[in-house]
DNA sequence: CTGTTAGCGCGTTCAC
DNA sequence: GTGAACGCGCTAACAG
């Protein structure tokens, strides 16, 4: 059916081998012969099957994007559709072709990540959303595949992360909460399966501690960053704690869940209660009032994963690396007006 | 390196036939030898190699996923990703993979989405986000790619489309404005290069004549579905005729662009004015005001368009599949309280 | 039920 | 400069 190099070869009087070798750009090809080749290439809409040069070369050029469940998991999705753009623009330059791979409930997940590369036999993998205690997290680490994971900070040979500098993010938006006078900050973080909720706790304890500011273990609540989870979230703070008068929230999904509770109760942001989100997807800015939120780069996060990649793919060693976040003020935050006890 | 056919073949004593024949699923084979070649390859961690086997099968089980401009284009992000993800879903349901192709302009775009195709050896791929005078539009439909493209309504054997009710839709919320009282009524459009855009508008006409409004091309604005040409359009429109009540917009960042103007310049919505969108992204929900919208079903779009897809693949002939819209009221249309002079 | 043979389309020795 | 031969990992006839 399609056209194989054979036919471009018989096409122009040469062997298949010249025509390989002058798609490959090989020097010793008379120019001759390569304008010809390349004519009739053209003429016939001759391409190079990359399946066939995979098997020959044990090279696909091929890396899987490994997603947590893309279907289900909704309040993933703004985060992370930048980053696959990210890896994927960053790919292409590269000369990599990216294919995706999510273990969705429906395939009753009995395959494994690292089965699904071995299959396809991509070179790499980059891999996002991926919880701690995944049961095949340790499958892929030991099965020798070049990757990169986001925001799970291991190393290796093989492989790499990329992650930003989330400790420092939520320190700085807690310490942005404290100048403005709070001194009762709630703290709504993400579940504990995730790296990143590990260390945004601990830049909201440094934080605290840094100002003087007793940690209190009351102060915190667990979600899984969605909206949903701000609403019970603050829910729940205010009845442990009604001396609250920020938030300080692991998502800007969350954050926007706490003003809607917030709101709903009859109380205004930020001149009532401020709340600080993390994440800096689109939805924060457009909103009122806009979310003062901790800001990642998740684009780049993407370009620079597949780029760690590659460079594992080249024999370099894996690494670490970390990407600065800022904070951006909006109009969620202000100062505290509220006279506390103590 | 990785573990091949041969290698579980020896180790099974068996042929590697009779392994070929064990994985995929042939009645012939003794139960006891299935049972020792499988034991074997777990053992053995062996995966089919799906590169190998796609060069011999002339079938990689792999589409592709087109997109105009992953990277650049930032208003399609809400809408696309839900989309991927309803294709990717129904893909792996029924056991094809996908890979992502998108001409980045990085790319010079000096290779053609069929060359992309033809390269990677796709069964099919599904187009999103292409516009209508796409260079490369027509050559992918005479290239015999098996496709199914997203709101651009081509049909023939080997290529069907996926649409929404897109004149529905707009017919539907202008109806909702009329209904409320407005009788002028601004439209702000996509480009005219995308085929909704010629849709919507045949929506917004038809409904302005059965309610016997005279139409008046001053109040149609095109834009590029971002949240800044809904900002523009109403700037402009209301320079063109300031007798407007209320905005149509073809997208709801483009709803969300026209509130923040009218606020920004003093106007409350929906009291002074009123604004629907189009789409039913998240964020129309969490926006004060909520967005009046047409929804569209998008990740059921993507189920939908990879059903098509492989319903062609097994040789059904392709087809126009359309999905229903429906109008949700949100908080950002009301009643026409203004008098007009008509 | 099982093994043998012959390719799938291409890159790569090694000759000429 | 160019071609013939071999093999990548696998499936599909065709024997037994």
């Amino acid at each position: 059916m399609s056209v194989t190099i054979r036919d471009v070869a018989k096409a122009a009087g040469v062997s298949i081998t010249t025509v390989s070798r002058a798609f490959n750009g090989y020097a010793d090809v008379s120019l001759e012969t390569k304008r010809k080749i390349f004519a009739i290439a053209k003429e016939l809409g001759y391409q190079p099957s990359a399946v066939a040069r995979g098997l020959v070369m044990r090279k696909t050029h091929t890396i899987g994007l490994v997603v947590e469940d893309l279907g289900k998991s909704r309040s993933g999705h703004h985060f992370m559709f930048d980053i696959l753009c990210g890896v994927h623009d960053r790919a292409s330059e590269l000369g990599y072709d990216m294919i995706l791979f999510s273990v969705s409930s429906a395939q009753q997940k009995e395959t494994s990540y690292a089965d699904l590369c071995k299959a396809r036999q991509v070179d790499g993998a980059i891999l996002m959303g991926i919880k701690l205690d995944d049961v095949y997290l340790q499958d892929i680490l030991s099965s020798n595949i070049p990757c990169v994971m986001i925001d799970v900070p291991f190393v290796g040979s093989l492989f790499g992360s990329v992650s930003s500098e989330h400790m420092q993010g939520a320190k700085s938006a807690v310490e942005h909460l404290i100048r403005l006078g709070h001194r009762h900050i709630g703290f709504i973080n993400g579940h504990q399966q995730a790296a990143v909720s590990q260390e945004r706790f601990e830049g909201y304890r440094q934080a605290l501690e840094e100002a003087g500011i007793p940690f209190d273990a009351n102060y915190v609540f667990y979600g899984h960053f969605e909206q949903a989870d701000g609403y019970r979230g603050v829910m729940e703070l205010e009845k442990r704690a009604p001396e609250i008068t920020a938030y300080f929230c692991a998502s800007d999904l969350m954050a926007l869940g706490a003003v809607n509770y917030l709101r709903s109760t009859g109380r205004n942001v930020p001149e009532d209660v401020s709340v600080v989100g993390f994440d800096g997807i689109d939805i924060a800015f457009m909103t009122y009032p806009s979310l003062t939120t901790v800001v990642q780069n998740r684009y780049e996060m993407g370009v620079q994963a597949m780029s760690l990649l590659v460079g594992i793919l080249n024999g370099e060693p894996g690494r670490k690396i970390f990407l600065p976040t800022y904070l951006k003020e909006g109009q969620s935050s202000g100062p505290c007006l509220r006279m506390t006890s103590i």
